[in-house]
DNA sequence: TATTTTTGATTGATCCATCAATCAATAAAA
DNA sequence: TTTTATTGATTGATGGATCAATCAAAAATA
């Protein structure tokens, strides 16, 4: 059965195995063993392409985030203008995958180590900037940079906060729930931007 | 040394403890151990009152919720109107011991918990419902039940995602500044429910 | 009051399970 | 035959739980 090439195979086998396994425990004290054999393969093996379980979970959270900047990338790409792609920012948080249970569950747990784990903080902060730094970029043209700012803020913390309320399982927040109160969130601040400026 | 009566005593000071360890490590994986030393007392101690560390972890949320809502009670007794007891319900949530660095970080571990844990998950949910139950009912007061419902939910996420922003010591989210934009976006909602009922 | 009994408080030592990590061995390709 | 892929067996450490044993206060008894 030893074929050539298996690397690269593998490594993603692990940590997509990773990631299942994660979401599903709700928490990184999964063992080894759990994520080899999800993947199907021994525990040794994991270790020998991994060097250590630390390793294997900091790639992971990488993937998680090369995901959704790639599904961001995707449907930023098909908005035309700046309203479009903030709402398309919106609908990415909040798309099927983000969104499963699993996937939710997995984010809470690298939150929580990120209060441990220097590397997986520094991921997390880099998704917490370029969320902003999108959300920010596209507000501006709408609106002067100090609303552009505060309503990025207002809005990501919205968004995170659905998502944690999300996983909890308690209020029947759906996606498109979800979605819509954000997007009514933007909207609801630029018109006050705009009144704003009709008055001056 | 030994006195009776030291129950009550122990029991307080190993929550306390179990608090303290926890929002430090921002994991609920510190040992009975850390916990036990951190009171000044052995693990066996530990074991001795609360039967397992399981049971030591729930009664550490309870005093958690407990502790927010006896603030919540007495801010509530002090606001007059209902646009003022939502500025309370929504100032308590960010109160400096709330907002500390690691009572968040308890509050994530907990959160991360629940997917595991039955017992946390119904204290959390506890929690959730009456955040938005107390938000509701001040909210009907001032616009129809269903916008109710939704500004309700909105506040709720807002205040969740500036939690877990903060805990990650990204954004340099004040207190205060998440104070207003919170209370911003009820404003904001409530101007938009009566321009509404104006034109109507 | 002095003495004995009982009970609560407390701990050190220990057991047992789990888990990350290592290693030596095997098997297939090149 | 050398290299790559793979694993079962093993180890060292850690941590939750248990237990027998202490110690002192209180209560009962003489």
């Amino acid at each position: 059965m030893p074929k050539v090439g298996m690397e690269p195979v593998r490594r993603k086998a692990l940590v997509d195995a990773a990631l299942h396994v994660i979401g599903d425990q709700g928490t990184l004290s999964v063992t080894m063993s759990d994520i080899a054999r999800q993947a199907g393969v021994s525990a040794a093996l994991a270790h020998h392409y991994f060097g250590s379980k630390e390793q294997l979970l900091v790639e992971t959270v990488r993937s998680l985030l090369k995901q959704l900047r790639d599904d961001t990338v995707t449907e930023l790409r098909a908005a035309a203008t700046p309203r479009d792609r903030l709402s398309a920012i919106v609908r990415v948080s909040f798309q099927a995958d983000q969104f499963a249970p699993e996937t939710i569950a997995a984010w809470l747990a690298f939150y929580s180590e990120a209060q441990r784990s220097e590397e997986t903080r520094r991921f997390l902060v880099i998704y917490a900037r370029r969320l902003h730094s999108n959300l920010v970029a596209n507000l501006k043209q709408l609106c002067v940079a100090d609303d552009a700012q505060r309503i990025a803020e207002g809005t990501a913390a919205m968004i995170d906060g659905l998502y944690i309320r999300r996983a909890l399982g308690s209020s029947p927040v759906t996606a498109e729930a979800s979605i819509a109160l954000t997007d009514d969130y933007i909207t609801l601040n630029l018109n006050a931007c705009q009144t704003q400026k009709d008055a001056a």
